[in-house]
DNA sequence: GTTAGTTGGTTGAATGTTCAAGGATTATCA
DNA sequence: TGATAATCCTTGAACATTCAACCAACTAAC
């Protein structure tokens, strides 16, 4: 759509990025497979179970899980029902604001994250933390601080996905 | 399941970890907006386009294009049936092998990729290497490649998805 | 050449995500 | 007050991915 000439990856550029790609492919596969199989938990499920496990009164309005969880609205609406199926998760009116919808943790739900957390922890470490160095762990995050400085705003509902670790 | 202790990540390790995932979800979510909202694209058939333009004669076997775009087979034979159906790649049969299928890209499908390609470049330029310094591509890419040091073999069929850029 | 095992690829059902739309409530402001 | 806009959340349909099962063709062993 620009008229300005395109601006190419370089060679190194792309050979990041495309390795970056395929690691990153390789790696949430793992990590999900992990969770899948042992837990029977989808990776975005899981990180929901951890951002209410953490929030005070395990409990989080819909708009700020969606929030904390980099999940869109509607997204957030599916899994919290299928979570609720699960019995994982309570919806709850906001007494502040009728619109509002509360989700909280249960108890079962957070058994089932504290059953959780050590095989994906240990699987995090495996698949990413003990093949880098300390010194890569800072550049990693250092490059994940500057994807994320003022990225642009998606649009309205966003991507997906959700992980943590060390759960409780 | 492992009777060991836990080895838990430390909060540097977490926050690493937890920064990372964000990162890659708002930065996967961008590139792939961009590339479904000009060219109506997902990003996993994007890549199957790019392998398929870069192999010789534009054709591979399934199996190969499964591993180059790395998607299971299950995921690329209904990836491919859909492009099919856009008339951008077909199938044909292998001459030395009765079971083998070959997907090779179309003239259209070809056109379409030249056309997405300029906007895809410059979304993954906007949403990552430019905000990276030279260093930090490089490190993203050691980084990069430790991830993929014989990394787990998948179970069967894998994971999904795919990307690249400057195309043609 | 027949059997057993492997590889290549597809299919359909189940699951999860996205997209567009909409209903309800609250906020803004004339 | 009353109108308009914005926010909160849900819903259903469309789409993509996974999973398990499956058939066909090749390979290896006897």
């Amino acid at each position: 759509m620009r008229s300005q000439e395109t601006r190419w990856l370089t060679a190194d550029e792309q050979l990041a990025w495309r390795t970056f790609l395929t690691a990153c492919q390789t790696l949430f596969a793992t990590v999900e497979g992990q969770l899948l199989r042992d837990s029977d938990i989808p990776h975005g499920y899981y990180e929901i179970l951890v951002r209410l496990s953490e929030a005070p009164g395990r409990a989080l309005r819909m708009t700020q899980l969606a929030e904390a969880s980099t999940s869109s609205k509607s997204r957030l609406s599916h899994a919290v029902a299928r979570l609720e199926e699960r019995g994982w998760v309570k919806r709850m009116d906001c007494a502040t604001d009728r619109r509002g919808q509360i989700a909280q943790l249960t108890d079962e739900g957070f058994a089932a994250l504290v059953a959780a957390a050590p095989g994906h922890a240990e699987q995090v470490r495996r698949s990413l933390i003990d093949r880098l160095t300390p010194e890569q762990v800072q550049q990693l995050r250092e490059i994940s601080d500057a994807i994320l400085a003022d990225a642009e705003p998606l649009p309205e509902g966003s991507e997906g996905c959700g992980g943590c670790d060390t759960g409780p």
